[in-house]
DNA sequence: CTCTATTGATAAAACGTTTTATCATAATAA
DNA sequence: TTATTATGATAAAACGTTTTATCAATAGAG
């Protein structure tokens, strides 16, 4: 036997009441008086009344669901943000519902077109590029939209994301400060900001501090490798460029197959060769000697994103179109990395 | 200037005809002649017409969302599983929304609550000790429900997960094949099915193989013991333990703790102690000289478990009620087990 | 030429809410 | 006493769909 949930109209007619008069009742507005907005209450709470978020979303047009767009649920950043940003919506009544891209853009307009299919109030976008279009829909509908990770050089939409720049910035300049002087780069091959970004910081510490800044120092792994092609490569990068004496890589992924690489070669850490990845990840603690690391603020980047979002949702909407949060990362010291001479 | 979605009445008002005109035509019902179907078509694509999911949600009673309840979306193996549930789910027109218990059974029940709020057609969950009596009422209200990852063991609920008990059997035999004679478990004090399911396996293997089952050679984690605490015990509990040459550790999180303590300890892998530990990892992949462990087949899992809940989307349900599915694990051998004398 | 099918189109009800406008009744003011 | 206001409750419309039942017009059968 199927239990049907118990709706407005069953407890109307349960309490001899209108069903005007429930819902007033439910939600604290019109003036309904005390003996009867007690016997409503207590009729909804013992047969366990829950609204139809489907007719209240209808008929007030918000689904109270918050889409999230990621890369790729999986990993460990987009974890840790999904943790903050659920526990953050629900706290507000909120459910998230995701997507990820896996850095495909046709897979990015699909999952925006199910999500406004969906109905969601709110967005948190990892944005791709190409994906431009779609996002300014959002925005033009009224939707609340926050970039994370990454954001739109040329738009004005909201977005929330490490310091890409000024941190790697540091990290480069806290090489440098630890006397190497011969500092090579291992990026990706991909169109996203966050990696330019990471490469002009890179870049401009080099020519900050009166060192070359040498193309054939920088390896660019085409994005779509897999972990065998990228080893590979990135060993004989470092055989081919000796002089190097220390390696910034710039996302965890390339970290991880850098520090399988050099270990392959039987090359020490940090004696023959210095490396400091973006992005920190367990390995890079575990493995000895434990790998320097420029850790992003998963929590703080989300934490500002929903926050951001759910700002939008009431009936005053503080004006957001302007924010632009860099938060800084932290650069995490570890043995990877020695003070020279 | 707010852009607003067009309807199937503007549509209708567009092209001259009626709501049930139009709804006929894009769904493909009712007997329409061709020239209104086209032109109908041709505006509603022309003008980006996409259903609002509120109306039909509530006219069908269906929303198109399923809900996903998992321990913490931040690991891996639910990473794992989220990926191939979302892309199942996305190719039947379904969206996924999700909620994290980080076992905590309050946590628990308020995921079941929201989700239900939310209208969500079916249900993936990962059980928690307490939480049968609000999985029931699901299944009372006819919604799909699959358990993953766990079970009930005094319900007929359909689950699917690996084979605890058979793969930590058999991983344990392996140990014991390999020449190990005094193998110690290492798991974690908490009410979950799936650890007492291994440690049967456990103590199984060890009694099938002439072996003696001391409890003096289990060590149980408290579940709630920080990464400190844990290593500390384990590190004690190896100390003492003197006659101990393999160790089998019920999880990766604790498996991990143990790489710590063992290393920490200045022994070597697998010259002092051998170990295996359940649920691979990268790390285990990746810290020499590689940890052999039990591998979950999470696609398996999460296919499986997206397939039997899309199964009783439709209208013909095929009865699912008795599904357990047992997926077997796979044991991936890698330097920390050898094969002795 | 009338009667019955068939075809193409539509009106209207329903899903479960929220909310505006309305309406009695009782209380207060004049 | 009558006019006004405050109080408590409700009817009805609307949100955007789906679907059943109905209907007019045309085609086919006798």
């Amino acid at each position: 036997m199927i239990k049907k949930r118990i709706s407005i109209k069953d407890i109307a007619k349960l309490t001899n009441t209108s069903i005007t008069t429930v819902s007033f009742v439910l939600n604290g507005k019109g003036r309904i008086s005390k003996e009867i907005s007690e016997k409503i209450l207590e009729v909804a709470n013992a047969n366990g009344y829950e609204p139809n978020r489907m007719a209240v979303g209808l008929r007030t047009g918000s689904s109270k669901v918050i889409g999230f767009i990621v890369e790729a649920i999986g990993g460990p950043f987009f974890g840790a943000m999904a943790k903050v940003i659920e526990e953050e919506a629900e706290k507000a009544g909120y459910g998230v519902i995701y997507c990820s891209t896996n850095n495909n853009i046709q897979k990015g307009k699909d999952a925006i077109r199910m999500l406004s299919r969906q109905q969601v109030d709110g967005y948190i976008i990892t944005p791709l590029k190409g994906l431009e279009k779609e996002v300014q829909d959002l925005v033009a509908r009224d939707k609340p939209v926050v970039l994370i990770d990454g954001y739109f050089p040329d738009l004005d939409i909201p977005h929330v994301l490490v310091d890409n720049y000024n941190s790697s910035y540091e990290a480069v300049e806290f090489l440098i400060k630890s006397g190497y002087r011969n500092i090579g780069l291992v990026t990706a091959d991909a169109e996203l900001i966050q990696l330019q970004d990471r490469t002009r910081g890179y870049s401009d510490a080099l020519k900050a501090n009166g060192l070359k800044n040498e193309e054939k120092v920088i390896l660019k792994i085409p994005f779509d490798a897999d972990r065998d092609k990228a080893v590979k490569a990135t060993k004989a990068f470092i055989k081919k460029q000796k002089q190097i004496d220390a390696l910034f890589f710039s996302t965890n992924y390339l970290g991880i197959m850098g520090l399988q690489s050099i270990t392959e070669l039987n090359l020490n850490i940090p004696g023959n060769l210095a490396m400091v990845s973006f992005d920190d990840n367990e390995i890079f603690d575990f493995y000895p000697p434990g790998i320097t690391t420029v850790k992003q603020p998963a929590y703080e980047i989300a934490k500002s994103a929903i926050d951001i979002v759910l700002s939008q949702m009431g009936d005053k909407k503080p004006n957001i179109s302007k924010i632009k949060l860099l938060i800084p990362a932290e650069i995490i010291k570890r043995g990877s990395t020695i003070t020279l001479n």
